[in-house]
DNA sequence: GCCAACGTTGGC
DNA sequence: GCCAACGTTGGC
Protein backbone atom coordinates (compact mmCIF):
# COMPACT_ATOMS: atom_id res chain seq x y z
CA UNK A 1 0.00 0.00 0.00
CA UNK A 2 2.01 3.18 -1.02
CA UNK A 3 1.08 6.08 0.51
CA UNK A 4 -1.13 8.89 -0.70
CA UNK A 5 -2.49 6.68 -2.51
CA UNK A 6 -6.55 6.57 -2.60
CA UNK A 7 -9.24 3.31 -3.53
CA UNK A 8 -12.24 3.78 -5.80
CA UNK A 9 -14.98 1.82 -6.81
CA UNK A 10 -16.02 2.65 -10.37
CA UNK A 11 -19.40 0.73 -11.81
CA UNK A 12 -20.08 0.01 -15.53
CA UNK A 13 -22.67 -1.90 -17.40
CA UNK A 14 -20.37 -5.32 -19.33
CA UNK A 15 -22.83 -4.87 -22.14
CA UNK A 16 -22.08 -1.25 -22.23
CA UNK A 17 -18.79 -1.47 -21.33
CA UNK A 18 -16.78 -4.40 -19.55
CA UNK A 19 -13.12 -4.53 -17.89
CA UNK A 20 -12.20 -7.00 -21.40
CA UNK A 21 -13.26 -3.84 -23.39
CA UNK A 22 -11.29 -2.29 -21.10
CA UNK A 23 -8.37 -4.56 -21.50
CA UNK A 24 -8.51 -4.57 -25.28
CA UNK A 25 -8.65 -0.57 -25.52
CA UNK A 26 -5.83 1.35 -26.91
CA UNK A 27 -3.22 1.57 -24.48
CA UNK A 28 -5.52 -0.37 -21.94
CA UNK A 29 -6.92 2.64 -21.63
CA UNK A 30 -10.14 4.69 -21.42
CA UNK A 31 -11.38 8.16 -20.87
CA UNK A 32 -14.66 7.39 -18.06
CA UNK A 33 -16.91 9.48 -19.87
CA UNK A 34 -20.77 10.16 -19.23
CA UNK A 35 -21.04 10.89 -15.42
CA UNK A 36 -23.43 12.99 -15.12
CA UNK A 37 -24.01 13.19 -11.29
CA UNK A 38 -22.29 15.66 -8.80
CA UNK A 39 -21.04 13.58 -5.98
CA UNK A 40 -19.72 11.35 -8.60
CA UNK A 41 -18.11 14.01 -10.79
CA UNK A 42 -16.47 15.46 -7.48
CA UNK A 43 -15.33 12.11 -6.31
CA UNK A 44 -13.40 12.21 -10.15
CA UNK A 45 -12.03 15.50 -9.66
CA UNK A 46 -10.40 14.64 -6.24
CA UNK A 47 -8.67 11.44 -8.16
CA UNK A 48 -5.03 11.35 -8.62
CA UNK A 49 -2.56 9.62 -10.76
CA UNK A 50 -1.94 6.58 -9.27
CA UNK A 51 -5.32 6.23 -7.52
CA UNK A 52 -6.41 2.50 -7.33
CA UNK A 53 -10.02 1.33 -8.85
CA UNK A 54 -12.22 -1.36 -8.13
CA UNK A 55 -14.13 -2.28 -10.90
CA UNK A 56 -17.89 -2.87 -10.72
CA UNK A 57 -20.19 -4.80 -13.26
CA UNK A 58 -23.58 -3.41 -12.76
CA UNK A 59 -26.75 -4.56 -14.11
CA UNK A 60 -25.01 -7.87 -14.36
CA UNK A 61 -25.47 -11.36 -13.84
CA UNK A 62 -24.41 -11.44 -10.88
CA UNK A 63 -23.23 -7.75 -9.79
CA UNK A 64 -19.35 -7.65 -8.75
CA UNK A 65 -16.19 -6.39 -8.61
CA UNK A 66 -14.35 -7.89 -11.45
CA UNK A 67 -11.07 -5.98 -11.20
CA UNK A 68 -7.88 -3.02 -11.24
CA UNK A 69 -7.94 0.18 -12.51
CA UNK A 70 -5.71 2.57 -11.92
CA UNK A 71 -6.10 6.58 -12.46
CA UNK A 72 -3.90 7.91 -15.19
CA UNK A 73 -4.98 11.09 -15.95
CA UNK A 74 -6.78 13.85 -13.60
CA UNK A 75 -10.09 15.28 -14.34
CA UNK A 76 -10.47 17.24 -17.90
CA UNK A 77 -13.37 18.35 -19.46
CA UNK A 78 -15.77 15.36 -20.45
CA UNK A 79 -16.51 16.25 -24.14
CA UNK A 80 -19.46 14.43 -24.77
CA UNK A 81 -21.44 17.39 -22.96
CA UNK A 82 -20.78 19.36 -25.82
CA UNK A 83 -22.02 16.79 -28.84
CA UNK A 84 -25.18 16.76 -29.74
CA UNK A 85 -25.22 13.60 -30.52
CA UNK A 86 -24.06 11.97 -27.74
CA UNK A 87 -26.63 10.80 -25.51
CA UNK A 88 -24.77 12.39 -22.53
CA UNK A 89 -25.46 15.99 -24.09
CA UNK A 90 -25.82 18.96 -21.68
CA UNK A 91 -26.86 21.39 -23.13
CA UNK A 92 -27.01 23.38 -19.54
CA UNK A 93 -23.23 22.94 -19.96
CA UNK A 94 -21.40 26.04 -21.62
CA UNK A 95 -17.50 25.15 -23.19
CA UNK A 96 -16.22 28.69 -21.02
CA UNK A 97 -17.19 26.56 -17.87
CA UNK A 98 -17.64 23.09 -18.16
CA UNK A 99 -20.26 21.05 -16.09
CA UNK A 100 -19.17 17.80 -16.50
CA UNK A 101 -15.60 16.27 -16.25
CA UNK A 102 -14.06 12.45 -16.64
CA UNK A 103 -10.82 10.44 -15.61
CA UNK A 104 -8.82 8.18 -17.72
CA UNK A 105 -8.12 5.12 -16.10
CA UNK A 106 -5.75 1.97 -17.20
CA UNK A 107 -6.31 -1.63 -16.98
CA UNK A 108 -4.70 -3.31 -14.19
CA UNK A 109 -5.39 -7.02 -13.69
CA UNK A 110 -8.87 -9.02 -14.22
CA UNK A 111 -9.89 -11.04 -11.14
CA UNK A 112 -9.75 -14.68 -11.23
CA UNK A 113 -12.84 -14.86 -9.30
CA UNK A 114 -14.59 -11.91 -9.76
CA UNK A 115 -16.37 -10.65 -6.17
CA UNK A 116 -20.21 -11.19 -6.70
CA UNK A 117 -22.24 -8.33 -4.30
CA UNK A 118 -23.61 -11.22 -1.94
CA UNK A 119 -20.62 -12.28 -0.99
CA UNK A 120 -19.47 -9.13 -0.08
CA UNK A 121 -22.53 -8.44 2.01
CA UNK A 122 -21.34 -11.48 3.88
CA UNK A 123 -18.34 -9.36 5.14
CA UNK A 124 -19.43 -7.96 8.29
CA UNK A 125 -16.37 -5.71 7.60
CA UNK A 126 -17.69 -4.74 4.66
CA UNK A 127 -20.82 -3.50 5.73
CA UNK A 128 -20.25 0.31 5.53
CA UNK A 129 -18.99 0.18 1.83
CA UNK A 130 -20.96 2.95 -0.04
CA UNK A 131 -21.86 0.01 -2.45
CA UNK A 132 -23.75 -1.95 -0.37
CA UNK A 133 -25.84 0.82 1.39
CA UNK A 134 -29.02 0.42 0.95
CA UNK A 135 -30.30 2.86 -2.35
CA UNK A 136 -26.56 3.29 -3.05
CA UNK A 137 -26.29 4.13 -6.70
CA UNK A 138 -23.12 6.46 -6.68
CA UNK A 139 -21.61 4.87 -10.26
CA UNK A 140 -18.47 6.86 -8.60
CA UNK A 141 -17.23 6.35 -5.01
CA UNK A 142 -14.85 6.19 -2.63
CA UNK A 143 -13.39 2.76 -0.83
CA UNK A 144 -11.44 3.07 2.21
CA UNK A 145 -7.89 1.20 2.60
CA UNK A 146 -9.16 -1.59 4.97
CA UNK A 147 -11.78 -2.34 2.28
CA UNK A 148 -9.93 -2.40 -0.31
CA UNK A 149 -6.86 -4.72 1.15
CA UNK A 150 -9.70 -7.45 2.73
CA UNK A 151 -11.54 -6.96 -1.16
CA UNK A 152 -8.24 -8.18 -2.96
CA UNK A 153 -7.59 -10.78 0.00
CA UNK A 154 -11.22 -12.15 -0.67
CA UNK A 155 -9.79 -12.09 -4.46
CA UNK A 156 -7.14 -13.71 -3.93
CA UNK A 157 -5.59 -11.18 -5.72
CA UNK A 158 -2.36 -9.03 -5.29
CA UNK A 159 -1.84 -4.97 -5.67
CA UNK A 160 -0.62 -4.45 -8.69
C1' DG B 1 -39.84 -6.00 -16.66
C1' DC B 2 -40.73 -4.25 -11.97
C1' DC B 3 -40.06 -0.95 -8.72
C1' DA B 4 -37.62 1.25 -4.60
C1' DA B 5 -34.48 4.69 -3.90
C1' DC B 6 -32.59 8.67 -5.22
C1' DG B 7 -31.44 13.08 -7.88
C1' DT B 8 -33.11 16.88 -10.59
C1' DT B 9 -36.37 20.16 -12.31
C1' DG B 10 -39.55 23.71 -12.18
C1' DG B 11 -43.98 25.82 -10.59
C1' DC B 12 -45.39 28.35 -6.93
C1' DG C 1 -37.26 27.28 -0.38
C1' DC C 2 -40.81 23.71 -0.66
C1' DC C 3 -42.25 19.77 -2.89
C1' DA C 4 -44.69 17.18 -6.67
C1' DA C 5 -43.53 15.29 -10.87
C1' DC C 6 -40.41 13.14 -13.46
C1' DG C 7 -36.23 10.56 -14.94
C1' DT C 8 -32.59 7.34 -13.77
C1' DT C 9 -30.15 3.64 -11.47
C1' DG C 10 -29.60 -0.92 -10.66
C1' DG C 11 -30.86 -5.09 -7.87
C1' DC C 12 -34.01 -8.49 -8.25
Amino acid sequence: MKPGRRYWLMKSEPRVFSIEDLAQSSKQTTCWDGVRNYQARNFMRAMTVGDQVLFYHSNAEPPAVVGIAEVVRTAYPDKTQFDKSSHHYDPASAPSAPRWDMVDIQYRQTFKASLSLDRLREEPQLKNMVLLQKGSRLSVQPVTEMEWVLVLKLAGARAS
